[in-house]
DNA sequence: TTGTATGCGTTATCAA
DNA sequence: TTGATAACGCATACAA
């Protein structure tokens, strides 16, 4: 920006006219001759004329920017998420601002003052769990909002979430439909809502299926390998045996998995598996490869991006309050089945 | 933005001033009474006023922004990078645009220009491996621009990197140092810079140590731990025994730990292994953790961030054309001797 | 000490 | 068809 950027002006004297006919050129706007629209568009060509963009948000009222605000850190949910965004945003000619994460809510609101002083049009908020947080503080404005992943307690505004419901029902069915009879879920901590609802969904499978979840085949702990590989000695001790376990995390379902092969169980063979969350570098490394539920992020955070859009557009009226956004099961080899695809 | 934003008319209306007093008094600049003072800073903070940035921008030629141009996809090295990036920038009011990395030229093209319409004030470049790429187009403006992690041919512009021989020669050194002799590696495709630069490092160690690396003890292949298992069957069908192996990722080091196991070794009292990256969900969760190399990609993204606010702010020459980061040995427990530090 | 006027780069209205 | 000119919101030099 130090070296004088070309502006209108420039293009107009180089064109020879003014620089409202530059202006209307440039935009397709009201008349003129063809060959002044030549003269204009090569000058402007030229001169490699980049229009000020701060100049025209000024102008226009409208920055074609939003915020990203972050909580709980940049971490491996906010890249899926960010890259739907992006895939919405993109198309739209929008680009976005990101914000470190902070769990401090006077940092927040810096960022946030910030991001209304660029007047970015609106602004998704991410976190890494989907538990109620308090909203931001809009101070008092009418920004469009959508919260992505996050939800937002006592407020109105939108957000779209992961139907983790869905999700834990998808690997019920899954592996009822296999076959597999004895069914035990090892998850994570039960202060989260994703490991409430996963498991709702899986008892609700079970239960259309007329099974229940045996008491001692659930076992919440930390997100972790390490828990996956002591859960098992824990399900071990109990006399019958299970023959699938759905796993809260494909951590936890590669720790199942090593702990099982060690103990000289058969995956898929004795025990079926499913995992959660379809992290790649986790889920295709698993010996064998996790048959895993994708909270399908990307398409998440492209839905959130779509929303805030028609929100900007001032169709904030279309939009739900709250959007559950659908799992998908991802086969590979945990639960063998392959096949019948 | 749609709801009238307060401007600084507002202000002096409410205050009884002129908008050229509000501006002074909210700036600290001039004179003016202690009374008038309050009186205005009063209004602007009922009014929640907040100065329009694109207003100020416009007017000082500076937008206090800066753009990421990624390329090759959002990856695990993006996080951190950019973790350390607003760590820089954020103290100095400076925010983040991102855009969605791509490969293709045109794409990125598209938005540097973008990027540049919207005045920011400077550019960092990042990708996901450190071999050259063609620089970004300028289009002939003296835009200050770094690249991180990230290499451009034929320019002149300041990068800076991981060093990548130093980390090779520091796992090098530490196997060494624990009495380590036989010393095997196993690393990633020999088209990445990176691998040979560590593996230079590596060498370099045990030559400074009278030793040298056995090309039977050389293993080259693709970036998985699936790798790292395989890699482990070939280095046994080779007489001598290896006690240590020095691998170039943590994933392929936690692929070498699984297949050791499994074939009876033990890590480490059989064989020191140390890894790459601190990949923390894979090096941790590693049986046993793994020692690695740390390419530090934060503090990296923070001295990237630095330096171009040191361009931006003029003090160019000041910055060294190429930066080698250096990257930190993070003892865990795949190579005993933690008893040392 | 305070207010007025000008410029920043655009777009848009309205004469010419 | 084209060219002045007035916003947009702010900062600042200069006049009062």
């Amino acid at each position: 920006m130090l070296k004088a950027a070309v502006t209108i002006h420039d293009v107009a004297k180089a064109a020879g006219v003014s620089i409202g006919t530059v202006s209307k050129v440039l935009n397709n706007q009201g008349r003129f001759t063809e060959e002044t629209r030549i003269r204009v568009r090569q000058s402007a060509e030229s001169l490699r004329f980049q229009p000020n963009a701060l100049a025209q948000s000024l102008h226009q009222k409208r920055s074609y920017t939003v915020g990203l605000v972050s909580r709980d850190s940049f971490g491996r949910f906010s890249l899926p998420l960010l890259e739907g965004i992006e895939n919405a945003l993109d198309p739209a000619r929008m680009a976005v601002f990101v914000c470190k994460p902070t769990d401090d809510p006077v940092h927040e609101r810096r960022h946030i003052e910030s991001l209304m002083a660029k007047r970015v049009d609106g602004l998704i908020v991410t976190s890494r769990r989907t538990d109620k947080r308090p909203p931001v503080d809009l101070a008092g404005t009418s920004m469009p909002v959508v919260y992505a992943y996050a939800q937002p307690e006592g407020s109105e505004a939108v957000c779209v979430l992961p139907d983790d419901r869905g999700g834990g029902q998808l690997a019920g069915q899954h592996l009822l439909c296999l076959g597999r009879t004895a069914l035990a879920h090892v998850t994570g901590p039960e202060h989260f809502t994703a490991v409430r609802e996963r498991r709702q969904g899986f008892e609700e499978a079970l239960r259309e299926a007329g099974r229940s979840l045996d008491p001692d085949w659930y076992l919440s702990g930390p997100w972790s390998e390490a828990w996956g590989h002591e859960a098992v000695g824990r399900l071990l001790e109990h006399g019958p045996r299970f023959d699938a376990i759905f796993c809260g995390s494909d951590q936890i379902a590669r720790g199942v998995a090593d702990a099982l092969r060690e103990r000289g169980l058969r995956v898929p063979e004795d025990v079926a598996l499913v995992g959660y969350d379809n992290w790649d570098i986790i889920a295709a490394a698993t010996r064998p490869p996790l048959t895993t539920i994708d909270p399908c992020l990307e398409t998440l955070g492209q839905q959130a991006a779509s929303c805030l859009l028609a929100m900007i557009a001032g169709a904030e009226a279309t939009v739900p309050r709250v959007i559950r956004h659908p799992c998908r099961l991802v086969v590979r080899q945990s639960c063998g089945g392959e096949a019948l695809l």
